[in-house]
DNA sequence: GCGACAG
DNA sequence: ATCTTGTCGC
């Protein structure tokens, strides 16, 4: 199955996240990893910057750190984010020196209307082991989870647990945890807390978010610098 | 038709 | 996501 049509159409795609929410796996498949890693990807109109940073298991060494500009080719559309930030991740993926254990994307994973969202999608692509990891509720309900670090509730939809609401800080808006691919909820949200050390988001999605952002910047100075 | 809508 | 300064609260 083509997970990333060249041509972008809802019909596909929706018939792509139906294959992906059927074959999703919800059970942590693996053992102890060395390593986890984050991904998030900015934009400057078509221009995508694409991050990757991955940080020793136990201790944070940073072990590798990646950012390839290259082109978005798919707007976004809400319920679709994988159609454009897929492409870009895979075209980076192929420059990465160690292949990631685990990924952490910034995102939902089947904490989506179909259950098949941008960590699903990319973990069913590279199999291998993901877990979402997003700022803002997309679908489903929740509790809000006690003030305390480390508190969690249950996102449900249509009586479906989907994911849970995590307070990574005290006091802080948490954030939301669903299963990407080959792990159980419970896990995802262990690593995800763990990875949090002292901000909301995880260390590995926060750093690759300032490598996406501060790469994308100064690419678009020499940019201009250039037509000058 | 109306409003909501990960990043 | 991105356009954008100072400011309030933990």
């Amino acid at each position: 199955m083509e997970l990333f049509p060249e041509k972008f159409s809802q019909k596909k795609a929706k018939s792509i996240q139906s294959y992906l929410a059927r074959n999703v796996v919800k059970q942590k498949d693996f053992n102890e990893l060395s390593s986890i890693t984050g991904v998030d990807v900015s934009y400057a109109d078509d221009v995508a910057s694409v991050a990757f940073v991955t940080l020793r298991l136990l201790d944070f060494v940073e072990l590798e750190r990646l950012c390839v500009i290259t082109k978005a080719g798919v707007s976004y559309k809400p319920g679709f984010l994988a159609f454009r930030e897929g492409p870009p991740i895979i075209d980076a993926y192929g420059q990465l020196r160690q292949k990631p254990e685990l990924f952490l994307f910034d995102g939902h994973g089947i904490a989506h209307p179909v259950r098949a969202g941008l960590a699903t999608h990319m973990g069913i692509y590279f199999d291998t082991p993901a877990i979402g990891c997003a700022k803002e509720i997309f679908c489903g309900e929740y509790k809000p989870p006690a003030y305390l670090r480390g508190s969690y509730s249950g996102i449900r939809d249509e009586g479906e647990l989907i994911g849970a609401a995590l307070r990574t800080q005290n006091s802080l808006k948490p954030v939301f945890v669903s299963i990407g691919h080959r792990i159980d909820l419970g896990s995802a949200i262990q690593y995800t807390l763990f990875t949090c050390r002292q901000h909301r988001l995880p260390d590995p999605v926060r750093l690759a978010h300032q490598l996406s952002k501060s790469s994308l910047a100064g690419y678009l100075r020499n940019q201009e610098s250039l037509s000058k």
